[in-house]
DNA sequence: GTCTTTTCCGTAAACGTTTACGGACAATCG
DNA sequence: CGATTGTCCGTAAACGTTTACGGAAAAGAC
């Protein structure tokens, strides 16, 4: 059943039949009403590879995501989430959401280009920023919409959204200092992932206000995953001087760092202090309960949606593109994991 | 940059561009390595669209995910690995995937219809089964190719895969008996997810073989997250004949269990058995370690990736498409959480 | 040297839409 | 009643491909 199906079955021209469906002022509301209830009952709806090709245009926003077989599938959790925002958003502005999934035995910037090539989107969201990203580079010049979740360096200018490392970091120093910590571990990433950096970082300068300094023993970087976690508790505990506090850029982590303190009998919070990261891969159900930091992930995938839309639009509409740039506040949640030093 | 500005730059028809992209064979081997080294040049790749249209094909798959927002987003995390196997193995054949997920506040029905209409896809792959489920109807009806990634009742003839539920039951069932355990719970989901209800059923006739029934108060349904874990505790706790094992269908619900045995004291595999179900929310950290059942999804991914390729090459070449069905078989990895009966 | 076969390429029609354009007719106006 | 305006609809071109078809030139056969 196609446009010209329809058409004949109404007997009226395929033109009036694209008018009505399209909501088009010059077409009779009588006539309209006869369209919409054909197309209706014969399940008409129009072909998008035919839409697409005379508009340009094909409806569609795009997610890619990395799968990394390195990190365990459990740390990407997350996205789900931002994905229900992003969908339901777009859904509610007549678009469709898709997301690609690089595997991870393909070449990112490969992988992007066959999507933007082939023209299987119109705006694309990227993330798992490296630290310097060669996607940034492809997709600004080739004028795509898009928005990388995550910053990344890059003379370029293009819009990003990305969580509030920066602050994290100084709620968590400023809440353990008050504490009476002195003595900081951090646990992240390795460096070409861009929040691992950009967090130490961060940490480093919180500490620094407080006359307190980071030296790089305390800064310890292993894989975002429990085992991970765990690695983290082992280097902990081999340490002469052991810090009385840690902060993580990673809630999954917690989960391997609590089991080798439970081994060993420290309790958090108590004999160290921890604070953990996001939300996702829920901390809450941790005992002694995890001080963490909250992100609402539907309101971040809406934001990253209704965004989408306006780079989409202005690029529709011939006018350049704006470009955004949102750090995106987390709240502190207090748990028993983070008490007073010894 | 499109198929017209390639041919005139290198003073050939549009035609003969084509057929040397396509590698058919009536084109000099000559001709043919320009016009590729062109393409490369200028990094023209066709337009998906275009395409399309005139094969009526798009050369994408689908998968299609239900967010849930009552299940939190972590117990969806083994979806990732699943991506992972099937994009690998669809990309080594020229194809596209992609993941369409229906947000919770849509009906998934009216979802899939607008995928296939606007006709988005070649093939798709619908997961979540219901115990009914109008997607299956609507596909065979369309004719479209697709595979249900989980059983569902049906009068229609369709393909699926499904893990292996009974195999489960039966092997869990089997080792816990072994151990002494005559009063076991089994903790599961609702009633109109499918699985829930094949998972009771199968335990219940596993235990029939034994001479044992399953009674009505030790099926525990609770939403397959944390918190249902957490439940089911409470549930086996106020109980005044406690079961001396519990089979749990999800293994989230796992963490939530060991959380409240942990508050009163109750130690896994000495007081009570746990056996836990997929290896995706990782057991294995857990102390003491889960009794649990594992299953390779990158392979469990290629499988839908290789047999999805079938339905659509079939239908491509007008044969009548095959029907598979396929239940996954899943190996036991004993832990320290199963235990002789006291 | 003629006839047949092969190799290669250009032409043009399709695929299913949207939309600029123009025209038919009715309605309004003076 | 003629002129103007407005309402509605049909026509046809375009979007970027692929592919059936036919034909020119080259190669091979006798």
């Amino acid at each position: 059943m196609n446009i010209h199906d329809l058409a004949k079955h109404l007997n009226i021209s395929i033109g009036t039949v694209s008018r009505a469906l399209n909501g088009r002022a010059d077409v009779n509301a009588k006539t309209r009403e006869r369209v919409i209830e054909a197309a209706q009952k014969f399940g008409y709806s129009p072909n998008q590879s035919g839409r697409s090709l005379r508009q340009g245009l094909t409806g569609l926003v795009g997610f890619m995501v990395i799968t990394n077989r390195e990190r365990e599938a459990r740390g990407e959790a997350f996205f789900m989430s931002i994905f229900d925002g992003m969908q339901s958003y777009l859904s509610s502005r007549g678009l469709d959401f898709v997301v690609h999934f690089c595997g991870s035995d393909e070449d990112p910037v490969a992988y992007l280009r066959r999507i933007a090539e082939r023209r299987l989107v119109d705006g694309i969201v990227i993330s798992q920023m490296y630290r310097t990203d060669k996607r940034i580079d492809y997709l600004v010049q080739r004028k795509m919409p898009f928005i990388a979740f995550g910053r990344s360096e890059s003379s370029k200018i293009f819009s990003w959204m990305d969580l509030d490392f920066e602050g994290v970091a100084e709620k968590a120093i400023n809440h353990l200092c008050l504490l009476g910590h002195r003595r900081i571990a951090i646990a992240t990433a390795s460096n070409d992932i861009n929040y691992g950096y950009l967090f130490v970082d961060a940490c480093r300068s919180s500490l620094a206000k407080r006359g307190l300094d980071l030296p790089d023993e305390l800064v310890l970087q292993e894989p975002l995953t429990e085992s991970g976690g765990y690695r983290v508790g082992e280097r902990l505990l081999a340490m002469e001087n052991r810090p009385t506090a840690v902060v993580l850029v990673d809630n999954t982590m917690a989960i391997g760092l609590y089991h080798i303190f439970q081994d060993v009998k420290i309790v958090p919070g108590k004999d160290i202090s921890i604070v953990g990261f996001d939300a996702s891969p829920n901390g809450e159900f941790l005992r002694p309960s995890l001080t963490q930091f909250e992100v609402p992930l539907g309101q971040l995938g809406r934001w990253l949606g209704e965004h989408m839309m306006l780079l989409i639009e202005a690029k529709g509409t011939g006018k350049k593109m704006p470009v955004f740039s949102k750090l995106w506040p987390m709240k502190m949640i207090l748990g028993d994991s983070s008490g007073p030093a010894l």
